[in-house]
DNA sequence: CGATGCCCATAAGCATCTTATATAAGTCGC
DNA sequence: GCGACTTATATAAGATGCTTATGGGCATCG
């Protein structure tokens, strides 16, 4: 049971971050749109537009009928457009709007807004451990990701 | 835009933690359940139980039919159960039963052995550095919940 | 050109959430 | 203790978003 190294408890890491997602995950959010919804809008906004539908099933990590459905409900909102692939006659290349930008980055703010003033109860020491843990976290998702890609 | 403290960059705090929750929460789980059923088998696990229906409202934020439906589903499947509150006779409280705890601590076992070997590939600083961050990290889930109830 | 495989769409079904409403039990003023 | 309000839960109806199974068009390679 203990081939973990002892500098971080896995155990004590997987509760704080399940219990920090509770409160997380059910901030509230003007626009009313799924987990999966803003992750394809974030995806697409940081330098994915245009992508295959394809290569969205791999980073959401949902099936290739989900994100066909989600994309035509985005289509019809007017967040993102399907354009046929020059290179490729089956596919289609997915491309982010305008609003498309705008309603991920709002809800982006949104999110900023319920956390600013709890984060400005912390302590600075606090604020400074939660600052320092960032790179961290951020390869622990890319190391995530790379496994199930591999 | 600038009353946030310096020490910690709200806005990269929120990115780390999209990314972070994009890769965690897809986490392949052999038990299939939703988010807010695990979230309930926790809160009743962790000294929660018995609890009653409208309490597991306001921790779980989601509605009381919800939560009612959700009940009578686990119900269903032997991990809860349903009994009279003898102060109260509108009340119901909720016990959670053995099964519902191997199935909430077999998930989590789980979560823990897919996170294991990321950990292990972080460099010991930045093991370090996110065990530095748990105590804030939590800090913030109660100061989240808190600002609710409150 | 024909077999095989990849990309996407559609269909059907299910889980889980929502709002609106119903039912029954507690509480309080008188 | 009676009526009015409130609280705790349940039920109903509908929307959303996922799944598996399947079909059709284009690509690739012999």
């Amino acid at each position: 049971m203990n081939d973990i190294p002892d500098e971080l408890d896995v155990d004590a890491f997987a509760t704080a971050i399940e219990n920090f997602n509770r409160f997380y995950i059910r901030l509230p959010t003007l626009e009313k749109l799924s987990f999966t919804t803003l992750s394809v809008l974030d995806t697409l906004a940081s330098g994915g537009s245009p992508m295959r539908l394809t290569d969205l099933t791999k980073t959401e990590q949902v099936s290739q009928p989900a994100i066909t459905q989600l994309v035509t409900r985005l289509e019809r909102d007017g967040l993102v457009e399907r354009r046929p692939d020059p290179s490729d006659g089956r596919a289609v290349l997915i491309h982010i709007t305008e609003a498309g930008r705008r309603i991920g980055r709002s809800r982006y703010d949104d999110r900023i807004r319920h956390l600013a003033p709890l984060v400005a109860q912390l302590t600075a020491d606090q604020r400074r451990a939660i600052a320092d843990a960032l790179p961290a976290l951020t390869r622990l998702a890319e190391l995530g990701r790379a496994q199930r890609s591999g």
